[in-house]
DNA sequence: GTCTATACGAAGATAGAC
DNA sequence: GTCTATCTTCGTATAGAC
């Protein structure tokens, strides 16, 4: 019952790294490296060695990530939600050099290895989707139209980080945020004017 | 001056692998058994070796996929381009159990190790996007707008490959392109009723 | 819980024969 | 050009002491 910090560190620092070099090129030593955190506690933390780190580090991630998305969503609506996030999305990436994409992304690349992670992967993008979504029917946009948005939002988001980091510069990512508002707006803006659409 | 066909057949199946499995988890092994190729090659035909295969495999993929745009776009316009490219992909996606995604987004992804591949990514994305944005400016669409609506649409493909691949489901795909198709439609047809729009 | 030491295998790369 | 053999490094994982 012990709430063991270094456990979590451990957690962090893998998805840390996991978003910057990927999940292969990541070594255990690294992860230990990075978190500060003592050598021989690994196998204690996570006896199924390097498979068990890789999914929990990527379902926290993706938890993290939906908890924020749905917070942001209560609290200041779809646009400003969107705003918030890929504006945090660009600082990380400026601040280390266009290495740190998204958390949950590295599981559903290279996941052919492990597929629990790429299981975990999966569940989060679809969590997500299904949190905007709700959000976008429950601001009066039909069942059809609302899917179609939060489908094109995540995978928009996620395509405009990986071309952020191979291009070395977020105008993608600063594209994709303002078309993708020019989009909720229209379509929320036609559904407050009375209809749903079609 | 002999066209070794090996030499394209190596970089054939790297490309493929690292679609499916990723770079760093895609051995040289692989790759000669993959091709049928002779073993004691790899050496000669990629003296330096792991990060220059990465690299030519990375750009003769770009190169293919752009071309591939530039014939659909002149030939059949920009909403039967997409559906072209999308069911391919659709259709690789299922016929691999859902591994097989986009050949240029692994070095992009995993590029922290090789500079040179992760480059060869970066100008691969920035030579599709201003191929569409082009085809989409020479339709009436204003520069800003075309710039927009390019960068979105490869951006939306590249996250909804890695939706497809994390959920095992071509769903995410298929709503990317029936949203993408609409907002081409919507695009292009208040540009052709006379207004290049803001 | 954390340590050191080590076993084991995989992978990149090189050397030199053919 | 292609082969085999080998070197070296690295990474996962385990064993057993503290």
């Amino acid at each position: 019952m012990s709430r063991s910090t270094a456990r979590e560190d451990m957690l962090r620092s893998a998805a840390m790294l996991f978003r910057e070099k990927g999940v292969e090129a990541t070594s255990l030593a690294d992860v230990i490296e990075h978190a500060g955190a003592p050598r021989g506690s690994i196998y204690h933390h996570f006896p199924r060695g390097k498979p068990q780190l890789v999914e929990e580090a990527t379902r926290t991630a993706g938890a993290l990530m939906g908890s924020m998305i749905s917070a942001g969503l209560a609290k200041n609506g779809p646009t400003d939600t969107l705003r918030a996030i890929i504006g945090g999305f660009r600082d990380q990436l400026e601040s280390t050099g266009y290495t740190a994409g998204c958390p949950v992304a590295p599981a559903a690349f290279e996941g052919s290895n492990s597929p629990a992670a790429l299981a975990a992967a999966g569940e989060s993008f679809t969590s997500w989707e299904d949190t905007i979504a709700a959000s976008l029917w429950q601001r009066g946009l039909s069942q059809q139209r609302s899917r179609g948005l939060a489908t094109m939002a995540i995978s928009a988001f996620e395509g405009a980080l990986i071309i952020a980091k191979a291009q070395r510069s977020t105008v993608a990512l600063d594209r994709v945020e303002t078309e993708l508002i020019g989009w909720l707006d229209a379509a929320l803006g036609a559904a407050a004017g009375g209809n749903a659409d079609s």
